[in-house]
DNA sequence: ATCATTTCATTAACATGTTAATTGTTGCGA
DNA sequence: TCGCAACAATTAACATGTTAATGAAATGAT
């Protein structure tokens, strides 16, 4: 027997593209006010996090693919949020590291956001909110399970 | 007192991120085969489920942006798998139709594409799969809830 | 009828996603 | 040492995401 598409509005990708549009509208709308983007963000908040890395390391924990962080890092390097050193022992190699001004900038707005995931929390409650994050981990076969 | 981000591999954010990674790698995969996107691929099936409609609703129930839309159908077109016709009454609108080539496109790979799911909602189980489908549609404020 | 407003659609400009090709380095084995 | 595989990073090319500006057509008030 055929097997039939689901209808799309219970398709898993097409509700996964609506959540993440759901969540990302009003911390798009909180960083449009500092000028960066959601993914200039989040390098920012994964280098506040962990301190300096090399790049791959980085693409690998911002979720990002490797070209898009070489344009990343170029943007928030000319920006004076990050700083880029090659590494003297293999000189393939790039560490990247926070500003001040990049700190700042997290400083600055990491309680707002932090609102703003907490008010999904709140809408979910806490309990399924915590549900929703484990199943998500496992539709990632980047995680452990 | 001032709340904290969440570490970045609980952030909900990244979650959502890379469990549509996760779900649409093998997807992307099995397109690959057909020349055509994951956004083709999307505007193709609301075409083929609910038939011909105006540009508006479909970018609406495709999940896409106008903008994005707007190529979308101008690519399909050139490819010859949707038709663009204008609406007489009103000159502004125009109505997007799939075509036998872009139907068979859909046949030819909806068994395929629904396998595809259908392993993700094994490996979660049947009844978390329904749950985190109604996680994520409370996240979507287009959604009625 | 005329003008301002609204609506549908396209275009522009920039950033990112995605795959493939290319460049520069390192390390290893013949 | 030479040559080559492997690796880090960039660049290229095309498609999409996102916001803003613009064009084109309908609507409504006067």
């Amino acid at each position: 027997m055929t097997k039939t598409l689901p209808s799309t509005s219970r398709s898993l990708p097409i509700a996964l593209i609506r959540a993440r549009e759901g969540v990302m509208a009003p911390i798009r709308e909180m960083l449009a006010e500092t000028g960066i983007t959601e993914q200039q963000w989040r390098v920012l908040r994964v280098l506040a996090e962990f301190g300096v890395m090399d790049a791959k390391t980085l693409a690998d924990r911002s979720s990002l693919l490797f070209p898009s962080l070489t344009r990343i890092a170029a943007t928030l390097r000319d920006k004076g949020l990050v700083t880029q050193t090659r590494d003297d022992k293999d000189r393939r190699r790039q560490f990247i590291q926070i500003t001040q001004a990049g700190q700042k900038i997290i400083d600055d707005r990491a309680g707002q956001a932090a609102q703003i995931v907490a008010g999904f929390k709140s809408t979910l409650g806490a309990r399924e909110y915590e549900t929703l994050l484990d199943l998500l981990a496992r539709l990632d076969p980047g995680a452990d399970g």
